[in-house]
DNA sequence: ATTCGGACCTGAAAGC
DNA sequence: TGCTTTCAGGTCCGAA
């Protein structure tokens, strides 16, 4: 599902519902989520350790608990956490995984897709191979210069080692703000394309923040609602649609595996 | 050394 | 109607 404003979206919630709770059970039908422990030690280790912490650290998601162990989930394409009660909708039924906590709630992981990653770390053992994270005040325009590497500009902002959480939804509407075309090399970029890139980027995702994300397809808040930034998104999967700045037809092209929507017409190559 | 396709899974939507 | 193909907010691995 997620990228940084979906997963996000999700730390806040979690935050409100499920800091300072207990595990006291865990449940799964879907052992293979479980990637570095298996299913039955990681319910061992789980088993009354209290949630001191949550944070987002690029799209994963850290649970700081007691006795020096972290909980690492990463939900992929189609995991989503739910808290207690949620919305009927066919995207809330892939449940997974249940955690059961001290105060008699359920903090469960849809996942349609059963790609989600959980795994279980001594906290100084987490190490996450990440680059900085776009939102923080700190990573400047200098900054953002100097991280880009060699390639593709749409690739280069998805790689999860130059800059942390950007995925398909948000390269595309970044580039999109930007007028920059998604197959033009980063290190051949002008400086006044790097500018609007860069601004785009803290704009799109601090907006999609807000808004809650993206929920066109699986992602759901932790009480199971939609987000809004797909209302107002203008590329991502708007192929054949009029562009909303000049109206010529978004197009759609296969990089790398993923879809890269973009205007032909306000994107030139 | 990069880059690309395939694998991992399941279901919705579109195509025929 | 029903069968087939394509597509999906991600990442990892191995082959060109």
């Amino acid at each position: 599902m997620p990228e940084l404003p979906e997963v996000q979206t999700t730390v806040l919630g979690l935050k409100k519902k499920v800091l300072n709770r207990t595990f006291v059970d865990v449940w799964t039908d879907t052992k293979k989520l479980f990637k570095n422990i298996s299913f039955p030690d990681f319910k061992k280790e789980i088993k009354g350790k209290k949630i001191k912490k949550i944070y987002r650290r690029g799209k994963n998601i850290i649970f700081d608990l007691s006795d020096g162990l972290n909980l690492l989930v990463h939900q992929k394409m189609t995991g989503h956490f739910l808290y207690d009660k949620w919305e009927n909708d066919p995207m809330n039924s892939f449940i997974r995984v249940k955690f059961f906590l001290d105060n008699g709630k359920v903090l469960a992981l849809s996942d349609l897709r059963k790609f989600a990653k959980i795994e279980l770390y001594k906290t100084k053992d987490l190490k996450l191979n990440l680059g900085p994270e776009p939102l923080e005040k700190s990573f400047n325009f200098d900054k953002f210069k100097n991280v880009l590497k060699k390639g593709k500009i749409k690739q280069v902002l998805m790689n999860q080692e130059i800059i942390a959480g950007i995925g398909n939804i948000y390269s595309d509407e970044i580039l999109w703000q930007a007028k920059v075309h998604p197959e033009k090399d980063a290190l051949k970029l002008s400086e006044k394309e790097l500018k609007r890139i860069y601004k785009a980027m803290k704009d799109i995702l601090k907006k999609a923040v807000d808004l809650g994300g993206t929920s066109i397809s699986d992602y759901r808040d932790i009480e199971g609602k939609k987000g809004k930034f797909g209302d107002i998104r203008k590329v991502y999967r708007r192929e054949s649609q009029k562009c909303p700045r000049c109206g010529a037809i978004i197009k759609r092209k296969k990089l790398g595996g993923r879809s890269a929507h973009f205007c032909p017409s306000c994107q030139k190559p």
